[in-house]
DNA sequence: AAAGAAATTGACACGATGTCAATGACATAA
DNA sequence: TTATGTCATTGACATCGTGTCAATTTCTTT
């Protein structure tokens, strides 16, 4: 059994130079010969175990999804406006917090979604997730007289996680031009205001 | 003075070739001798007139751009609420019909913005133009006593405009779930609710 | 310990980039 | 008209990154 241990161990050291390499060098100028050089091992064994270096990347790229997935998923089921409104505005702020607990590596992330078709894919799974998640939300509160009943819950869930998607990405950046709380706030109210009734 | 109108031309070539050949192919696989190629020139030619693949972009970018900001400057002078919402949802229309009609760059775009710094570095320009923009509209609003005082119009403003963009995005998509009025209708109500009052 | 299987390797062919010395084409002055 | 300098054009070249694959090393099984 040692021969599958030593080949997983391979894979992983892979994986653990290519994080490093990504984050000191940003996505586009990583190269799999800076990877490999990083994990000690010959330029061909990178092909072994991964297509590309997008394919990489995704291998890293899933275990923060993972934490993202964790903040959709919490339960919501306010029983008024205002219980509602303090749910979405801590979801928002774990949302944004993640964000900026995991800068470094979402500026990576951002790069690759634009510049690899196979990560903008990935991406776009969480984002879907996210928005399948909303739009339950919501048409829970119509169901329950919280929110307007004439508004699609798809389309709404769309825009209000577009809004939160954005703001996320600019979070990332090295300087802003607002706080977190500020955001979350002016988030929050306006998508409650807006959708609540 | 025959000197410079070749020169000229001469790029005018190599923008036009490049168009065609960035709908054709998209940003990434594009490469300097397809282009050189449609436009009958030699290879060295293209560096003489742009450092490279993502300058040739942004000149054919540009020209988009100005459409864009045309919708962005158009006057906002309401003296109601009513007045206001029709005026934002006209804008949010010209704004989601000039993605669909100019669809194809905008794909293209897309993916430019995502692969090269300098594509997005443009793209931003756009985005903070809108924003200041929008931002003082809402100011505007808040000073006629139409929109909620408390809000900070810079934040409403990227909140709202990056909703926009993003459906924005997804109309450039070859399928999307919902209609181009749909998704002005949702965007507007959502925004005029949550921000006038 | 021999044979087979699995893991590792780096040299190679290929394609794209950006540079530059050489060539070609035009304008101006004699 | 010619000659001379300037500007425009060119493609061969050096460089770099990719993905493949035949050869080699390392382990496992008999």
């Amino acid at each position: 059994m040692k021969r599958q241990q030593k080949a997983q161990q391979t894979r992983q050291k892979i994986v653990a130079a290519a994080y490093d390499v990504f984050l000191q060098n940003g996505f586009q100028k990583t190269t799999i010969t800076q990877i490999i050089k990083q994990a000690n091992i010959g330029y061909g064994t990178a092909y072994v175990y991964f297509q590309n270096k997008d394919e990489i990347f995704i291998d890293i790229m899933e275990d923060v999804m993972q934490k993202f997935y964790a903040i959709a998923e919490l339960p919501f089921a306010p029983k008024t406006k205002g219980e509602a409104v303090r749910l979405i505005h801590h979801q928002v702020r774990l949302f944004l917090e993640l964000a900026v607990q995991e800068k470094a590596l979402l500026q990576v992330m951002k790069e690759a979604i634009g510049a690899s078709s196979i990560a903008a894919k990935t991406w776009k799974q969480i984002r879907e997730r996210f928005i399948a998640r909303i739009a339950e939300d919501v048409a829970y509160s119509q169901k329950n007289g919280l929110a307007k009943r004439h508004l699609q819950p798809k389309l709404v869930a769309r825009g209000w996680f577009y809004a939160n998607e954005m703001y996320m990405w600019e979070l990332t950046e090295p300087s802003v031009p607002f706080s977190l709380e500020e955001a979350a706030r002016h988030l929050t109210e306006m998508y409650t205001n807006g959708v609540y009734s």
